[in-house]
DNA sequence: TTGGTTTTTGTAAGCGCTTTCAGACAGAGT
DNA sequence: ACTCTGTCTGAAAGCGCTTACAAAAACCAA
């Protein structure tokens, strides 16, 4: 089979139309008579058309395509929340371009000039910094830019106060009577996310008169064997915390299998909370206390923003989404001091 | 700032040009002099000109864009497989245009029919079921098609052999004394993967002498709380099993999960393996023995494969990639028969 | 120098569609 | 009958780039 791909032109000459009644047949169909439009339809069905997407592209200036740049995908949250942005955007008639730059500014960068220069009629963002080269072809570009997880107060964004985020499990542990507390984070440097519930966890410590050492907190990567390791780093201080804060619940998680693996019960002898309550995070044993962040709707409402501003409307630039404090096992009073 | 977009007519002027010269200077940098080549460089550094994607994909008949088909996103296996491909394929120059269809075979032809309008390149699809309509459109796009995880003998894909997989698994517990073996699967309607492998536990299990009865397989979601739920459907059953095989490791913590919490000690009780080998299962506790599936691999080898035929290298179609079993602590002897 | 090659560059014709503008036509008002 | 709407359709000019094909330039041997 495979024939020559069918050209509009050859569907017009079948329906006995004009090009331009068979292009506005497809987009515009409430332009044409009821009779015109269904002699039109029936000839493209009969021939098989399917128009060119890069012909469309070029003559109508989109491509009904927009760009999302993830740090990876090989992350739960992200790819969540790329599922939800994909069926979205699926459903308003756009499609996803997907790059990834594994945590490196540079490769960003790269990834966005990619995307830009595929046309891409809209990018989709993570996170609010980015190196100066990058800026600049966002701003250069006419397309529009949403940003996820975290942004700058005024950016068309989907956001979660990470802050609060990190200062709700630390002040819960607080709570609980816990005074050495000790926070896991992925690398802060080019990750802002991170880098705000850490800061929004230290805040609540000190407002309780408590305070984060630097030995009690430490970097790994955002993996579940990144938290074994600070973990097991923490732990094996000679003043070891009662309670550990991952920054994500991978992290998290990995304390919780590093300590077990060390004979310690959860929460008798540690407590152990993330943040992001992913799917697993309720099934894990003990089951882990952790901030319930909406990773797939900041990936929907991302996708549904976008189209609204591509279609005109207006709307509140930025919108918030509510973080929920989830306890569940994994945390508890914080253990008797022994007495020396 | 955001000037208008430079046209490549506009580099050749300042370059002192004609645009065809400007053209090879982009994609055939060879056909040039030293220096006229870099004369156009300098002209289009200097105002800053970045290709139109739409225009050449229509030009030159080749978008520079994979589509890939998923059936989520939001499942380690495939977002780690679109990880490694959209990396792989970046670095040839390509990009990834991704959609899923939740497992549902009527959005996978949309998927692909919509891809295939957007006049991506080549085509990633998984696994080798689907609508005659689909079909119909494969056959008919002039594109080339790679499939993953389970494909015809043949068809140009990147496969690892399920069913040996499946058998692997259920050897190992055979051999470990287990008589009552159940097998957790996903649904096994649109989804060969899952198919091949239960079939395949089912012929070692025959080979033994051994039977799987209906009521010891069963099909659940493909989620850790599918896995749960499966789990104590089986563990409920008059004649329970003494070793349970989740299709998909998600499904095989499920089950881990769920049979600790109902006071099981594993493997003593209960042994429990899976297939994948996801990077949690190494983690989790006690560690998933598994059948370890070369997940990014497969995307990866899909993408080199996919842009190797698309430079006419022409080379075997079908790569089958090994699995391996990998034993861990959630499995162990069958317990002894208590006397009646 | 001359003709024959081999680069290197330019000319121009599209790629398949959208969209502006204007024309055709039907119905309405006078 | 005649203008005035408003609705529907067509003609034609591109969108920004690629790529035959052809011309020009450079090189080479005779």
């Amino acid at each position: 089979m495979a024939r020559k791909r069918i050209r509009l032109s050859e569907v017009a000459r079948e329906a006995g139309v004009s090009p331009a009644t068979v292009s506005r047949a497809i987009s515009q169909p409430e332009l044409l008579s009821r009779e015109t439009l269904s002699r039109v339809r029936r000839a493209a069905e009969q021939l098989g058309y399917r128009p060119d997407g890069a012909a469309r592209a070029l003559a109508s200036g989109r491509s009904m395509t927009i760009g999302a740049v993830m740090p990876t995908l090989d992350n739960a949250i992200f790819s969540k929340a790329l599922q939800a942005m994909q069926a979205q955007l699926a459903a308003e008639g756009y499609q996803l371009l997907v790059a990834s730059h594994d945590y490196s500014k540079a490769a960003e960068a790269e990834c966005i000039r990619t995307l830009l220069a595929r046309g891409v009629d809209g990018l989709i963002l993570v996170g609010a910094e980015r190196v100066a080269e990058a800026t600049t072809l966002l701003e250069q570009a006419q397309v529009p830019v949403i940003l996820t997880w975290c942004a700058p107060p005024g950016a068309p964004s989907v956001v979660v106060d990470n802050e609060q985020a990190g200062a709700m499990v630390a002040r819960y542990l607080i709570a609980q009577g816990h005074r050495r507390i000790g926070v896991i984070t992925g690398a802060t440097r080019f990750n802002d996310r991170q880098r705000a519930r850490l800061y929004g966890a230290r805040l609540a410590l000190e407002a309780a008169g408590l305070s984060l050492p630097p030995a009690l907190a430490c970097e790994q990567p955002t993996t579940l064997a990144g938290g074994r390791m600070g973990c097991a780093q923490l732990l094996e201080l000679a003043d070891a915390p009662t309670a550990i804060i991952g920054g994500i619940d991978l992290i998290a998680i990995g304390c919780l299998v590093e300590a077990q693996a060390r004979g310690l019960t959860i929460p008798g002898d540690l407590s152990v909370a993330g943040i992001d309550d992913l799917d697993m995070s309720a099934h894990v044993s003990p089951s882990l206390t952790t901030v319930h962040v909406p990773t797939a709707q900041i990936g929907a409402e991302a996708a549904r923003k976008m189209v609204a501003i591509l279609n005109e409307q207006s709307l509140e630039p930025m919108l918030t989404l509510p973080v929920d404090l989830i306890v569940r096992r994994s945390t508890g009073p914080a253990p008797m001091r022994v007495p020396a």
